[in-house]
DNA sequence: GGTAGACCTGGACGC
DNA sequence: GCGTCCAGGTCTACC
């Protein structure tokens, strides 16, 4: 019998404008459904899988409806809440703050950056996303699911599976020992999920930590840090590059449009990622609508500049 | 400290 | 249908 519970929210929440609000919507084991705004996923917890259904019918700052496919024990639906939280960013107070910095996204409420249900997640959806186009990205996180664990892996099921087998069955390439060793990492202790997201940790020691992860480096980490509510890094990849280029108007080499674009975020401080993610996600949305609506098998592969 | 080349995969392209 | 080229970030070796 399925567990039905409510999940209450901030009041400017709006919950099909701030979950698609960063490329790992779309990615497995996440579902969207762009019709009834509606997201399944199945969620790892302390008695087994469940399958969520989250949606807000009642609109901004309404409660979300939370249902799943079985029966949940108290303490299941607090760690559904748990994942749903921190998926969701529901407990990010800087969204004010962002917008007296970058008044633009006031209007439309952007601000809040949907993320996944557990760091480890992160860390793996990051690898799969760097040095590959965005297609590739999606198919790595799908043979994931479908080969290792459809709730995603956890660190310890991932720290047991042979290099060999993700590299033949999901299509990881060379990032397969790096994955099993971050698995690895993750399962001992050594990657400490806590110690990563207490905010009293120095934004220092944990860029200094990510990068010491194998397969992790300057932009991985950076995004890592955006993943962890810490929003004063830019992520610099090409994609930067081809925004500065294109949309700021940027000249000269590569090297110098990501100095470039890097010097003009720089007056929004510790909202820099929101301010330049804003930006970017805007250009995305004015070539293929509104980000809720991208149908995960059409638009969602292909959403991309490199893909234009 | 800076840089060249290898690492893989899949899509684009030419034949 | 096949072969070749290219994009993408990290890592290592080398200067």
């Amino acid at each position: 019998m399925a567990s039905r519970f409510t999940l209450p929210v901030p009041s400017d929440y709006l919950f099909y404008r701030d979950f698609c609000s960063y490329g790992y919507f779309l990615l497995a084991p996440n579902r969207w459904d762009p019709a009834a705004r509606v997201l399944k996923r199945p969620l790892e917890l302390s008695g087994g899988v469940a399958e969520v259904t989250v949606a807000q019918p009642e609109g901004k700052g309404a409660k979300l409806r939370v249902v799943s496919d079985r029966a949940l024990s108290r303490g299941e639906k607090a760690e559904v809440s748990r994942l749903l939280t921190r998926m969701l960013s529901l407990n990010d107070t800087g969204v004010r703050e962002f917008h007296r910095l970058d008044p633009r996204w006031r209007r439309s409420g952007r601000g809040r950056l949907m993320r996944s249900p557990t760091l480890f997640e992160d860390i793996i959806k990051t690898v799969t996303s760097c040095n590959v186009a965005w297609p590739s990205t999606i198919r790595m996180n799908q043979r994931l699911c479908e080969v290792v664990d459809p709730a995603f892996p956890s660190a310890a099921k991932l720290a047991r599976v042979r290099p060999a087998t993700l590299r033949a069955r999901c299509s990881v390439g060379y990032r397969d020992k790096r994955i099993v060793e971050l698995a690895r990492l993750a399962a001992s202790g050594e990657i400490d999920a806590a110690w990563f997201e207490d905010p009293g940790t120095p934004d220092e020691a944990v860029l200094e930590a990510l990068i010491d992860l194998p397969g992790i480096g300057p932009y991985a980490a950076a995004n890592i840090m955006q993943l962890l509510g810490r929003y004063h890094r830019l992520p610099l990849d090409t994609e930067s590059v081809r925004h500065g280029r294109t949309v700021l108007g940027f000249e000269g080499t590569d090297k110098a449009v990501m100095a470039r674009v890097a010097a003009h975020f720089e007056p929004m401080g510790a909202h820099r990622f929101r301010s330049y993610w804003f930006e970017l996600w805007n250009w995305y949305e004015a070539k293929r609508g509104k980000s809720w609506t991208w149908d995960p098998a059409t638009t969602g592969k292909s959403f991309t500049a490199a893909q234009f």
